[in-house]
DNA sequence: GCAAGTTAATTAACATGTTAATTGATTGCC
DNA sequence: GGCAATCAATTAACATGTTAATTAACTTGC
């Protein structure tokens, strides 16, 4: 790259150098995201879920009643987008809503039975799925692989990268 | 999906076991994504870009003219959601298009020298800001989480897995 | 050379990500 | 108690992801 002397020196024709290091880590997971939800997708589109729905059953699964702004951090999808999606659920018959006893301000979110159920196929096939691809890339890969992305979230601030103040446990 | 004695046998409660590894190591990605990307997104947005926005300009940093379904191989981006962007782009006067002489059904593009100086900006920005992340996590952790995800890209059908049918290089 | 099939790009329709503004409830402080 | 600051959730406005349909240009087979 130029020195000094070449200030705003942006090159004339293809400049720059084609092995950028700086933007590849955030490609690089996004590539890698995709590829890897391209084996858990058809199994939500069957039952008529979007990644994002997928994640909130996900996390809805786990706990019993929960608010949103706990919700969004566990199922990493910002309040705003999950205030317009939940009532999509619910007017789907998936989840249940009702406001927090102790802080009126806070909506709690659960499953309902239908949710569960549905949640439930999603499950098993996930779990075989998840299978198939730790047989294909070797299980110690695929737990290096979970070490390392663990290692960096931890390192650049856990959970509160994802959800703003978010106060989950 | 369960055996024919537990039909929908979706427990009551909270009956999903709290460690659910399959849909885990999409959040994972996720998560690691979003982390990394809150430490280059005030240089995009400081630029008026938005995360894909700057995608495509880095791409376009790396070549000359090139056409849409190239572009969006490159920046992860699919072609339908460039075909709305990329006129954005060229309203700002960042990038310039022309049909490609050989075939006419087909669109390139290509960076102004606004577009250029403009990347510029971002690039020398997320090279220091990628080599603290280096200092950070340790360069070494940083090469084996970039060879744990490029063997994940390959081995799940590499850009295969972003662009449908995609076909360059 | 032309009709059927294919491909590149675009557009439309809906769901989500993102940011800022709004509303209602709670907390702190006096 | 009461008012200012804070907080949870929502809403609005814009940009993007996703899928299907559309249009125009190429390709193939005959």
């Amino acid at each position: 790259m130029p020195k000094a002397t070449t200030r705003s020196a942006a090159p004339k024709a293809a400049p720059f150098p084609a092995q950028m290091m700086s933007r590849a880590l955030p490609m690089q997971l996004l590539r890698a995201r995709e590829a890897v939800m391209q084996r858990f997708r058809p199994t939500l589109r069957d039952l008529g879920l979007t990644d994002q729905q997928g994640r909130i059953m996900r996390a809805l699964a786990e706990v019993e009643w929960i608010d949103m702004m706990a919700l969004a951090g566990r199922c990493c999808i910002h309040p705003a987008s999950l205030s317009r999606t939940v009532p999509r659920l619910v007017a789907r018959g998936l989840l249940r809503r009702r406001p927090d006893p102790q802080d009126a301000r806070r909506m709690t979110v659960a499953l309902t039975a239908k949710g569960r159920s549905t949640f439930w196929n999603v499950w098993v096939e996930s779990e075989r799925i998840y299978g198939a691809l730790a047989e294909q890339l070797g299980a110690a890969n695929l737990e290096a692989l979970h070490r390392s992305l663990e290692a960096l979230i931890e390192s650049l601030g856990g959970d509160a990268a994802t959800v703003p103040p978010g106060g989950e446990e």
